[in-house]
DNA sequence: GGAAAGTGATTGCGTATGCAACTACATGCC
DNA sequence: GGCATGTAGTTGCATACGCAATCACTTTCC
């Protein structure tokens, strides 16, 4: 591992980094435009409402958003005080703890939406063909699933 | 603009942001540990050693490293404190500063690189083809000079 | 030439986030 | 059972970052 890296990879690295940075600032800045959460709070509740009975562990909730636990633990504070989802003791294991999705947090989910997917769309996936995008996801997905 | 988003293409957009965080979380983890300075500190540092005569205006620069003007004032601030780069006065426009890369900062990047680099090939690139490295290339590039 | 509008950089302020330390509970080992 | 070790979540603290306001200078327009 860790052979030497070649031009052409560095390439696509800062490519990625560069498409990412630009179309995350773009749809931030048009959230607080529009006065709608940050991408973050729709992550987790996003994250929630996929779970089987929208509902998972923090330290789940955290692997899936790729926050870490304390940065998870103030922001479920925060959602939690808007009333987004609500946190409820765990049955078997007295430690933990399940962060429930509420009504109102899956109303906020369908606000954010259009403007999220519209920022997606127009700034990212718009310039490409459905093979481009399937190639796309092809390569993505096996840089995730190397061990 | 802003058609219906399909479900390929927030897989494809998901998978950006998935690769994107992990791979970015792992170097920055890796750097800390060896008590080297964080990404950003570096890509400064690289797009001044890349600028013609080493050095950038402020505004150029900011635009180089995706980060804010206020952002880079105060990063700026410390690479200078720790004589990684200078300002000095630009002579055309009193407004402005040019930001001089010194040989300090130039001893750094060689040390960040090693680091920075063997990461991007053992968590992104090393499990791609060069044909998919290509492809993957051409795709980002599609998508960052639409317009 | 000079007022109005624009631009480069900085600073005040609020917010987000990670690491390390901590508390509470769980599990393993004897 | 009971001590040692591990895990879930929270909190203290330091840092990083963006937006809006500001200051200095420049450009535009009359």
């Amino acid at each position: 591992m860790s052979r030497k890296l070649s031009k052409p990879r560095l390439a696509a690295w800062r490519g990625l980094l560069t498409v990412q940075a630009q179309v995350v600032a773009k749809i931030e800045r048009r959230l607080a435009a529009e006065g709608l959460p940050a991408l973050m709070w729709y992550d987790v509740l996003f994250a929630l409402h996929e779970a089987a009975g929208k509902r998972l562990r923090m330290s789940e909730l955290a692997d899936e958003v790729l926050l870490s636990r304390s940065g998870l633990t103030r922001l479920v504070d925060k959602l939690e005080a808007g009333d987004y989802l609500r946190r409820e003791n765990c049955a078997t294991d007295k430690r933990g703890l399940e962060v429930v999705l509420t009504e109102k947090g899956t109303q906020v989910l369908r606000e954010v939406w259009p403007v999220y997917s519209s920022g997606i769309s127009e700034w990212f996936s718009d310039s490409l063909s459905d093979g481009e995008v399937a190639e796309l996801t092809r390569i993505l997905d096996k840089i995730l699933h190397a061990e």
